[in-house]
DNA sequence: TTGCTTACTTATTACTAAGTAAGTACGTTT
DNA sequence: AAACGTACTTACTTAGTAATAAGTAAGCAA
């Protein structure tokens, strides 16, 4: 019996996860191999094959686990228990956490562009995960508009569908020019929400 | 002297640029290759470097491409002597049309998700391209406030950056959901900007 | 201690990528 | 008729790609 942590060095497994997500977010799908992640983690390209046999295996893990995290963090009652405009807040501020992370890119804005060449499971996860964060997102919007704190026109879905894009093209534009595009984009989308 | 068109099969060097850009498009610039569009045109893919030196030099001249024919576009009388309020429904309308066209998505919204793993040529394209449309849409939008006929809060380049995102965004969607999706963020903003 | 599992490595297969060098067919110019 | 330029093809190199088969070392379980 040891008083050792057992995960000093984290399990391989996770490792290659958190490597390969890095990796989509930052290249694409398909411009990264298991060569990048072998060579970055000191391992065989064989090893990743042992935990992720093929590449859709690999890409399909990291889609469902940033849907369990969107489940786990929807549900939390740090936020379920905030006002709608502050649950938006919140909503936001994972999107200029992902603005400073260096990758600036979130998973939709990294797949939808090469959607057509992923292999049909990871198309299915994905279309998943944004159907869920449309039906989050809607839910927030409606209660604000309700409660009279959020401000928008139209269906609450669509608005919905909308800012979404917009925040995912925003990114995008951060990479493609700078944080300034971003945070011009970003700060519009909130003059035109949440308005004092 | 012959009367007989000489272009009756279009020059390869265009039909080149042609079918990269429909791929480029529909699969991203890391997802399609010479061979691909060696065996579609059926010629050899060393045919293809003889025009295209590198596979940079293609995608350089996608994007160059588009960038002159916006400048054409946006000078023609037909579209200048407008009102802006029809000068915007112009512009949407080639969105429109990109969504019938099958590839569903922009050139930014097909290369923002690879930027980095583009040649540093094709970035400062695709950076000049995005100036020079965010600063034609900011000028219409300026000038219909003005008159009017468009309505929106802030900065009218912030304004431009923000539907020029949710338009690149919405394309995405319809791609990795179907044109409804689309058409409800699309509607959503023409809301927005020209309630009547 | 035997058997089995976990987590790999080594070595290889089959394929595709971009790019190049040398040659050729053909029309135009001189 | 000779020379030249254009637009290719043929044949190749180099470097990667995902994936698999076979082997191994360490640990646990009966």
């Amino acid at each position: 019996m040891s008083n050792q942590p057992q995960v000093l060095v984290p399990d391989t497994r996770i490792r290659i996860l958190d490597l390969a997500q890095q990796l989509l977010l930052s290249r694409g799908f398909n411009a990264f191999s298991y060569q990048h992640i072998a060579k970055e983690l000191a391992v065989k390209p064989a090893a990743i094959h042992y935990h992720y046999p093929t590449k859709e295996d690999l890409g399909v893990a990291i889609i469902q686990r940033q849907r369990r995290r969107l489940h786990k963090w929807r549900g939390l009652p740090r936020l379920t228990d905030l006002p709608a405009q502050q649950q938006l807040e919140a909503f936001f501020e994972v999107y200029l956490e992902h603005l400073q992370s260096e990758q600036r890119v979130c998973l939709f804005g990294s797949l939808a562009a090469e959607f057509r060449t992923l292999p049909e499971a990871m198309q299915q996860e994905l279309r998943l995960l944004t159907l869920e964060l449309t039906e989050f997102l809607a839910g927030v919007l409606e209660a604000g508009r309700v409660a009279g704190t959020i401000v928008f026109r139209g269906q609450p879905t669509a608005k919905a569908a909308q800012v979404l894009t917009t925040l995912a093209g925003a990114l995008q534009m951060a990479r493609v020019h700078d944080e300034r595009q971003f945070h011009m984009i970003f700060e519009q989308l909130r003059l035109e929400l949440l308005p004092e």
